[in-house]
DNA sequence: ACAATAAATGAGATTAAGTCTCATTTTTCT
DNA sequence: AGAAAAATGAGACTTAATCTCATTTATTGT
């Protein structure tokens, strides 16, 4: 068995580590997400919950994952809703999409990069008197010939 | 002398640059885009240009914009669509967001930022295998105090 | 310039993502 | 276990965006 953080952080614990009561929607929406290891759309995990969790509940769910600050939420390029479980041990990481197959990958920049990303923020500051608290960097293109990203 | 498609604010003379028919409600969209010269929510468009041009037209006419590739859009973080005039002479640039009052500004890296970002993303073309053609970076923030660039 | 033809528009119907309501069920607290 | 609080499901509702189609406007060829 391959235990890493997603794997052996059980639903339940990181509900009640996170104060919020803990249902069966809540347990299934995040088993999914959990095994997911990265971004969805949102229809599609629509798609995959079907009869287990009704509609509004998935999007209350979705919501409380994001009131909690484990849920991430941002749109393709065509203007789809992704979300994306992030937990403490997760990395930053921007997003890759292939407009081809729409697949969206986790990227890390070298560190190296992020540093030049940070000072360069940090003059975006001062000339626009901003506290600038995130930072968002996405990359669009396609997977060549066998998208061996793909599925 | 600096002139440019904003100062000239010819928009006959774009849309027949970009092989469209030239239309009332084209021109009044285009106009109110250029006098903008920078990102506007679609919802403000639509209330500014109420009793102008229809809602369907307006979408209409946003789309044909983003057709002849003069027209970008993309989200806030708290989902409205935003759309931006983008004409040839119009050098690249990101966005930062403010999360008070909800401004959307303009703004440019550092050339030698950019030049370091587009060395990155060689090299993750490269580990994905991907052709990289475009990329977005996002600032998410508050604007200090006074609120200097807000309206 | 003027028909003929093609394209675009307006108004409102339609669609779909996401939220809301509320009666019922599940969870938590003691 | 029982009372109180919270969450759920089903479907109504909202709203951004698209679609339909009869009418208007623009373009093209002569």
């Amino acid at each position: 068995m391959n235990y890493d953080y997603f794997a052996m952080n059980n639903s339940r614990k990181i509900l009640a580590d996170h104060k919020v009561s803990i249902t069966n929607p809540r347990i299934i929406v995040l088993e999914a997400l959990l095994e997911l290891k990265g971004p969805i759309t949102v229809d599609d995990l629509l798609a995959q919950l079907k009869n287990k969790v009704a509609k509004s509940t998935l999007y209350r769910v979705l919501n409380d994952l994001k009131d909690i600050n484990i849920l991430h939420e941002f749109s393709t390029p065509d203007s789809q809703t992704v979300v994306e479980l992030i937990l403490e041990d997760h990395s930053h990481h921007h997003h890759l999409f292939c407009s081809d197959c729409g697949e969206i990958i986790d990227v890390e920049m070298a560190t190296e990069f992020e540093n030049r990303l940070l000072k360069e923020i940090k003059r975006i500051e001062k000339k626009f008197n901003f506290v600038i608290e995130d930072h968002r960097l996405e990359l669009f293109g396609k997977c060549t010939d066998l998208c061996v990203n793909c599925k």
